[in-house]
DNA sequence: TGTTACATTGAAAACGGTTTCACAATACTG
DNA sequence: CAGTATTGTGAAACCGTTTTCAATGTAACA
């Protein structure tokens, strides 16, 4: 049906080992050959099957990307970087989302097994570290973006510690005391690190902590504003609102501005991503910047090295943050 | 190195071919031989290599959706309604990014050509007409979301000339006559239906058509504000402006606000795709809605339709869309 | 008891490439 | 000119499955 290697080799008049030299560019090949092929490659309009190629190769220079969803725009970024350090070193990267289901967060995975990729990049899993631990005992398995306690499958992110500290403590520095914290309910690494950051910037400052000052929401708008509302009906509420992500300080900005705060002034915020739309809700959100495109470029660099490698790299990897300070913050 | 079936089969005594009907759930089968080859497979810790299978079946159960990037983050509805259909019939739909190069678009057709994926849907592919056309003649390609013009590939989208029109006529039903059009130079088949659409509601109306309230920019926000700050600065600004997208309506209200016009009053905003940020700015913004799950749905199951059928259906769909009304357009 | 039907099985072919190996032909060496 | 590299080539092995096909053993039936 389909035309193949031998209708090539037939067609040129060769064996199919020349055929195959010829399209891999291999040198002990005469010129004739390489003319007769390629013209019976065009004149059949041949395109060699991956699936011969991956086979005899046990390999097929394509990594999974597995994500919650492409929701998160802010996954972009991480994408491209891991794209361009792929393609450099002849790989492709192809996405799958798991929509927060770890069992089809484990049926994706099946493709690394089943060794129809090379590798896999988990960008927040929803599996436990035990069982990526175990995986990444026999699979070449990275994580991205966020790391997990006690998982030792290489790994590149930023400190969200240090990240929630520097954030809480530039809110401190501006004069304020009282700072409101509006994470999630849903425990990601990255929340739990950021909110112990929250805590070590008070203590930072000799500000006790204050159970109250923490709303537990979800990661959506809605979520952000309702940790407004609470925050602000609060007997003597907070002056400075950090949240662990850029959606929910736009929500809560939303509330804000709805009840009349003087954004910057009475109440100032802090986001978390710097997301593209960061810049363009009025008043543009202070926010911490965390190095995507560059996380995404090493953890692909990590991986295909370790493939390579006999004893595989399993170190956790943190590249530096950033704040980026706008209207939210009075700046 | 890696564990094979012939493992299996030693281990378990039997044959490869049993292994392999124990594995694929043959009925003809003894009690034994499923037992004996499952407690093998547990014990080697066996996953079946989808390279020796896919080759011997020539089909990888696997669909490639090729997008610009994960950023638009509307597509991810798309996205989900693929998968849903996908899975519901043991697809599995990767995801791939050309981040508008149409080179690499073609490279990524490559996976399809090389048989590394059964079927591929282009979310606004960059190639022109004729050349998908081409390749659709002897691969399964679909596209969503765009259609393109003289192209007989299966095609699923929106009539985004009736929703430019319908978007349109709505905000002159709203007593407006003087009506700027916010559009992209780059030229996507849904930017010029759309702006056709406007065309045709200004003439349903009786209103001559100004190419001066027609302005072209980019698909970010800063161009939103550029064309708002254009329009508004007319000898006879427009009292209504239709957007082609959320992302760009925003971008003018941003402008619009900041220079104190009163929206949903003075000014009215129509945007372009319903995204989640869309009600989350102040003043909401109404829109136009497309049905994103419905589209990536149907896309896959005329796509799978197509893969078995001897003569496949190169029709275009086009589902109804809807408008949102909110603040901006003063409901 | 002999024949037929059926269930279960394994050997081998097939899928479409790449790579090894042996071999012929040619080019170099002394 | 004999001996040795070097170059170009094709036959065949190989990658890991699924599937065909023939063969075996057993049950059912007359």
């Amino acid at each position: 049906m389909s035309v193949t290697i031998k209708d090539v080799a037939k067609a040129a008049n060769v064996s199919v080992a020349t055929v195959s030299r010829v399209l891999n560019k291999k040198s002990n090949v005469s010129e004739e050959a390489i003319q007769a092929v390629n013209s019976a490659v065009q004149a059949l309009g041949y395109s060699p099957s991956f699936l011969g190629r991956d086979l005899r190769k046990s390999e097929t220079r394509r990594i999974l990307a597995i994500i919650a969803s492409t929701e998160q725009s802010f996954y972009s970024d991480v994408i491209r970087g891991m794209e361009v350090a792929a393609f450099s070193q002849g790989y492709d990267v192809l996405i799958a989302t798991t929509h927060d289901d770890p069992n089809h967060e484990m049926h994706l995975l099946g493709m690394l097994f089943s060794r129809a990729v090379d590798g896999a990049v988990l960008l927040g899993p929803k599996l436990d570290a035990a069982t990526i631990n175990a995986l990444g005992e026999k699979h070449n398995i990275a994580m991205c973006l966020e790391r997990l306690d006690n998982c030792n499958v290489l790994t590149v992110t930023i400190d969200n510690v240090k990240a929630g500290r520097d954030a809480v403590n530039y809110l401190i520095r501006k004069g304020h005391k009282k700072i409101g914290l509006i994470t999630t309910l849903q425990r990601s690494q990255s929340s739990i690190d950021r909110e112990i950051g929250y805590k070590l910037a008070l203590k930072d400052n000799g500000i006790p902590y204050n159970e109250d000052y923490v709303y537990f929401g979800g990661y959506e708008t809605e979520q952000g504003m309702r940790g407004c509302e609470y925050l602000m009906n609060l007997p003597s509420p907070p002056t400075a609102i950090f949240s662990i992500s850029d959606i929910i300080a736009i929500g809560a900005m939303n509330y804000a501005l709805s009840k009349g705060y003087r954004i910057g002034k009475d109440l100032i915020f802090m986001g978390f991503d710097n997301i593209q739309y960061s810049h363009m809700f009025v008043p543009h959100l202070s926010t911490v910047e965390q190095p995507c495109y560059a996380q995404g470029k090493l953890v692909i660099e990590k991986l295909i090295e370790n493939m390579k490698a006999t004893t595989p790299d399993h170190n956790l990897y943190t590249l530096p943050h950033s704040l980026v300070l706008r209207e939210s913050t009075g700046d």
